[in-house]
Formats: structure tokens, sequence, C-alpha cells
DNA sequence: CTTAAAAAGGATAAAATTGTCTTCTTATGT
DNA sequence: ACATAAGAAGACAATTTTATCCTTTTTAAG
């Protein structure tokens, strides 16, 4: 569905946002031991996140990446198309080049249906929306 | 969302299936063509198509593949099965190594819906009735 | 029985994704 | 200014997925 770098950046990201209210930077070691994934391919996914302005970083002592309010809002969907792109949503689940309503291929109708679904939600659902959810305890960002 | 192998693979058996009523059998080269898949490529996926009984084939002269008529009711989700597995219709959207609602992620009670109506539509769809969309005329298996 | 056509199987190779290591740059406190 | 702590950046390595090539086996027709 999405990659596995992807995955990493939607955790990154939420637990980046769940400290916002606590006021500090997580650094670059914290957020990979939460999400489970190597320190350096996190960095490089932080560093993905960063210019496109998902998340906010800075560098020397006491340095380390936050949210700013407004980065709250993001969709989650704007992290997979950083990471990822756009094509999950887009394309033809038989692979065909184009998926459109002119030229369907046998399961358009059916499918394409799921996908929007699938892009609405996340283009709904926000990065704070996610953290709030944490905070609240409802849910989990690591196993056991 | 599922592997380019498994694209060709849905594809290359709904293909095989619109034939059953010629009763041809049809070849590796002609269903690489359809499927636009390297050849011997689209050999091994046929192979492991064959194995999983999903799609019939025969060695020698006139040989080839062939759809028997019991194999035309087998849902979609066989072959992504056989392919893929069935990771991504159960794992979790945030890469928690398990998805449940006892442990859920952030997005899980959103994304979980979705997931099991992916399955759901996965499971119903057979490829007879693909083929049959084929043969309707009503869609496609080839790109323009 | 021989020949030939086709799929099966195994070994390799190319490309994409994921992961590592080292050096450079920037910010902080003294 | 200096030392230090952190992220940024680039080169490289491992793994996984996709693709190729060659040999073997099976089958049908003559
Ligand atoms: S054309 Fe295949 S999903 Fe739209
Ligand atoms: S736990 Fe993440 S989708 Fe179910």
């Amino acid at each position: 569905m999405i990659s596995k770098s992807c995955k990493y950046a939607i955790r990154a990201c939420v637990f980046v946002a769940s400290k916002v209210n606590d006021d500090v930077k997580v650094s670059m070691k914290e957020i990979a031991n939460e999400i489970e994934a190597p320190v350096a391919f996190t960095g490089k996914i932080l560093q993905m996140l960063n210019k496109r302005r998902i998340i906010t970083s800075l560098k020397g002592p006491y340095g380390g990446f936050y949210c700013e309010k407004y980065q709250l809002e993001t969709p989650i969907l704007e992290i997979v198309n950083a990471i990822d792109g756009l094509a999950v949503f887009k394309e033809c689940v038989m692979g065909l080049h184009q998926c459109s309503d002119q030229h369907p291929c046998p399961m358009h109708f059916e499918y394409s249906k799921t996908k929007e679904a699938l892009m609405k939600s996340f283009s709904e659902t926000t990065i704070g929306s996610l953290a709030d959810k944490l905070i609240d305890g409802n849910s989990y960002l690591t196993n056991n």
C-alpha cells in the first residue's frame, strides 16, 4: 500500500506533533527509537519532511525537530505525497498507464471508488488530529 | 498498493479467462504481449499461478495456458495472495507489527474499515466476472 | 521413434528501495 | 572566538523486486 519509508514518515510526524505542547524539540535519535527505524535512515526521511515544511528542524546544540502550530493542520496525504507520491491513489489497479472512466480496466468502477475514499480520508486526517489521539491514550505509536 | 508482478498476474488471468469460450490455449508470448510485460518474467508469474491452480498450463506443441470452468470462479484475492500475500489487507498503515483493535495506531479505526472493504471487494470479484466485462467491451486490458 | 513446440526451472543481472558511514554546516553557550 | 551538539549532505552497501538467459522436461504430430 504505502512504502516502509512512508510509514516511518507518518509515525515520525505524529510523534513530533505529539510533543508540541511540551514545547520541546526531539532529536533524530529519539525519533528513530520511537518509530523503530535505523537512525541514519530516519535522518533522511526527516530531512525530506523538513524540506517540504511538514515538520521543522533546527541545527546545533539544543536543536532537533518540532512542529509549528500551522503544521499540525497538515493532512497525512501530504506526507504520503512527499515520500511516495500520489500514485497509489491514482494508478490503475491492473497496471494500465492511465486510470480513467473513458478507458477503464475491468476493475475500474468498483475499485476507483475505494481509491477516492482512501484519498479523501488521508486528506481530511491531519497530523495534529492523530497526535491528539496519541495524547488521549486511545492509540499507540510503538509495538507491544 | 499491489506490486507490478501482481498487476501483471491479474491482467494475465483475466486475459486467459476471456478466451475460455473460444476453447483455445494462449501462449506465454501472447499473454506477455497482451499485458505488456517481458516474456520470461510473464513465464515466472504464470508458473506460480499454475502451481496455485488459478490457471492451467499444458506443455508441448499446441500447449499454453487456459482456464478451466471452475477457475473462473476464483476471486481476484487469490491472485493477490499467490503473488504478494495478503499483507496489504492486513498490515498496519503506520507500520506497527500487528494491526488490531486492542493495540490500534492512531489511524487504525478510520483506516481498517477501508482495508476490510477493499478485501471484501477483492474476494467477491471473480476472474470470470472481469473477463465478462472485457468480452462485453465495457473495459480494456491494454493501454490506448 | 523422432522432431519440434511449448512450459518449467535454475542461475544471473539490473533496478529500486532500504540502510550505513563519514564529512560538512549551523547554532548554542562559554 | 571556541568547543560542542545537533541536523544536512553525499557516497556507498545491502536487500528486495523486477527482468533476462539458458537448459531441461513434457507433450503432440508425423
Ligand atoms: S483503469 Fe484500472 S483502476 Fe481505473
Ligand atoms: S493498527 Fe495501524 S491500521 Fe490497525
